[in-house]
DNA sequence: GTAATATATGTTCATCTGTTCATATTGTTT
DNA sequence: AAACAATATGAACAGATGAACATATATTAC
């Protein structure tokens, strides 16, 4: 009985739905981000745009894996690729999620 | 060769360290919230400090799996409590995190 | 003290995940 | 067309995860 009025500043959640789609689409979000290997793969793409060896050689992971992840990324619309001649270059495509994880990077490093 | 120069606005990450240390952190984080029914119990708390009981009443959980994942949320020094009588209230502790999960919340609101 | 209540924990189980290998597909280049 | 290069895919496997049950622990009330 002494916390039901701190809907002001510090970006405490305010009152919303949380219908069954809209918390999926929440959690399918954050578990792209969950694993480590495709933070690496999102933080090396925010830096530069990758080919998928070029990511694999960067990274040091096997090719097939490196393939895995891009398709998981881009059924989410996380990342958007173009073809140069036999190479596939990929980018990111989600500023927002991008977003997510440079302020939790932020976060971690500032402790 | 054409996505070098893009660390100004909308938030684009910029080059800092992702050590190890750094990477696991971050997915921790994520992966708390990549769970509905952590979602959940975080949104939940988030509006009302509440009772293990209460969760579980409230969302429609077994009194165990809201112990297991408040301890899963305890560890990551996500949620704090207090004892009050013979239950123990929950609460939001991060800031931060909640901060992420409103954000992905009205995003995936907006569409 | 004992009983009652609330919470935490251990274990089991089914499912999900991420990686690897081998191979298929696709587009390029000659 | 064939040969090549880059990427994608399928299957298999090990490890992680989340839910459920039963039970243990801890605090309160009597």
């Amino acid at each position: 009985m002494e916390n039901n009025e701190n809907m002001e500043k510090k970006s405490t959640i305010e009152l919303k739905e949380l219908d069954e789609e809209t918390l999926f689409m929440v959690s399918q979000t954050f578990k792209a981000l969950s694993d480590p290997t495709r933070i690496r793969i999102l933080f090396l793409l925010s830096q530069k745009e990758c080919s998928v060896n070029e990511i694999a050689e960067d990274l040091s992971l096997r090719q097939s894996t490196v393939s895995h992840q891009l398709r998981f990324l881009k059924n989410l619309r996380l990342v958007k690729f173009r073809r140069a001649g036999t190479s596939i270059y990929y980018s990111p495509e989600d500023q927002h999620v991008l977003s997510l994880l440079n302020q939790s990077i932020d976060h971690a490093l500032h402790d």
